[in-house]
This record gives structure tokens, sequence and C-alpha cells, in this order.
DNA sequence: TTATTACCCTTGTAACACGAGGTACATCGT
DNA sequence: ACGATGTACCTCGTGTTACAAGGGTAATAA
């Protein structure tokens, strides 16, 4: 995988995952490897930062769940991650179109 | 624009367009603003140390043309950015793929 | 018992996009 | 003649990022 291909998408994707219901991290990590045919394998470190990140900027928040296998931080996406998520893939949309332009000839 | 969300996907547009025909930087940075309908402005300081460091890659070479408006750097894509291309082209998808699959619905 | 898997976290490093600054020359309006 | 704008190139500093490499605990499997 591209490492620098890569930044950026992380919080799209992150985002885009916990839209759908409420996951914790290493959860997340297994959707990812299983959506990607095992080729993409977030690194912990990578994860749990952006987590962190997306936190910090209030677009997911979290709780503690004890579970009989043991405890797991779900996390959860706020109105204003549903709002940057929209923000976000208007953005994806733009690159997408720029790529597409750019692949397919020139004036 | 999201600064974060460019990363990675500018060596993939300037690849893109290069593959074409032979540009020149500044010619490039036109070129996307139209493509884009004036939303994304390349900085310049994004497009010139991007250039350097595809040449110091490898994947693009360059030659200067003096015209009558001036001295230009032109840019060519070399047989190793070609590849190189295909294999971003390969990356972008896969990513695209797991954002939409993110976007659909967990089982 | 030992290894593996599930689950969480931190720190350091290299790479990156961008803004702000610089230079040089041409063109255009006044 | 002259200032502004546009073309065209460049560099340096800053903040942000993905990742590897480490550390930890607890449950399950061999």
């Amino acid at each position: 995988m591209d490492k620098e291909m890569m930044k950026g998408s992380i919080d799209l994707l992150l985002l885009s995952l916990v839209s759908q219901r409420d996951l914790y991290g290493y959860e997340m990590t297994r959707i990812l490897k299983q959506y990607s045919e095992d080729v993409y394998q977030m690194s912990e470190g990578t994860l749990y930062s952006a987590l962190k990140r997306l936190e910090r900027k209030k677009w997911l928040d979290s709780y503690w769940s004890e579970t009989e296998q043991g405890r797991r931080k779900y996390y959860r996406i706020t109105e204003d991650g549903r709002r940057e998520l929209e923000q976000k893939r208007a953005n994806w949309k733009l690159i997408e179109s720029l790529v597409r332009k750019s692949s397919e000839g020139l004036t």
C-alpha cells in the first residue's frame, strides 16, 4: 500500500464506517481488512492516533463497554462528524473528477 | 480544499497530466484550475516541490524550452513513471472501493 | 505452559501540502 | 514613461500525517 496515498483517505474511511453503526477500534481494522480482501491492513498506530484526532475534532465521541470478552471502546459519530463526512465526500468526488479528467486527455 | 486530502493524490494527478503530453509547471496549475471550475488552485509551493520529488524519483524528467514568451521547463514522463502511474491508479481504485463499501453498509 | 489472538495505547520518524516569500520578464492601460 | 498585472520559475518553514516499533492486559487455543 502506498503510504502517502492513504493520507486524507483515512479520516473519510473511518467516518464512513462509524456513520453506519458504532464500532470499536480493533473491529474497524478487521472490517477494512475484509473489505480489501486482505490487501490493506491498517496499522494500530495509524488507527488509534486517527481516532484520537477525530475525537479531538469532535467528529466522533466514544464510550466504554464491558463485555464478557473484555473492555471495548466504542466510537460514535457526532452531528459535526456527519457534516464533515459530507464535506469530505464532496471533496473526494472533486479529486476523483480531476483524476479522471487528467487521465482522459488534454485539449 | 481539504489540505490533507490532497496528499497522495498530487502525484497521481501530475503523473496523469504529464502522461498525456509534455507540460510545464505553470500550465499544470492552469489545467487543474480549469478542470475543477476554479475550485482547486494548486499552490506553486506544492507544485514545484512535487515536480522536484517526481524528478528525483525518476518518474519525470525535464528540459528547458526558450520561447518568445520566455523560458519554460517542460516535464516528460519516463517509463518508470508510467509504471508508477499504473501502480497509483490501482491503489486509488482500491481506496475508492474501500470508501464505497464503508459507506454502503455493514453486515 | 506457551502461543496466539483480541484489544488498548504512546513515541519517534520521514514525508508531505501549503503559505509566504523571492526573482525575472512581458504586456497592457494610462 | 510607468505602474500594475500576468507569466513563469524557485526556496524555506510550519503543521499535519501514516506508520513502525514499542508497551500493556486479558482471554482463548494448542
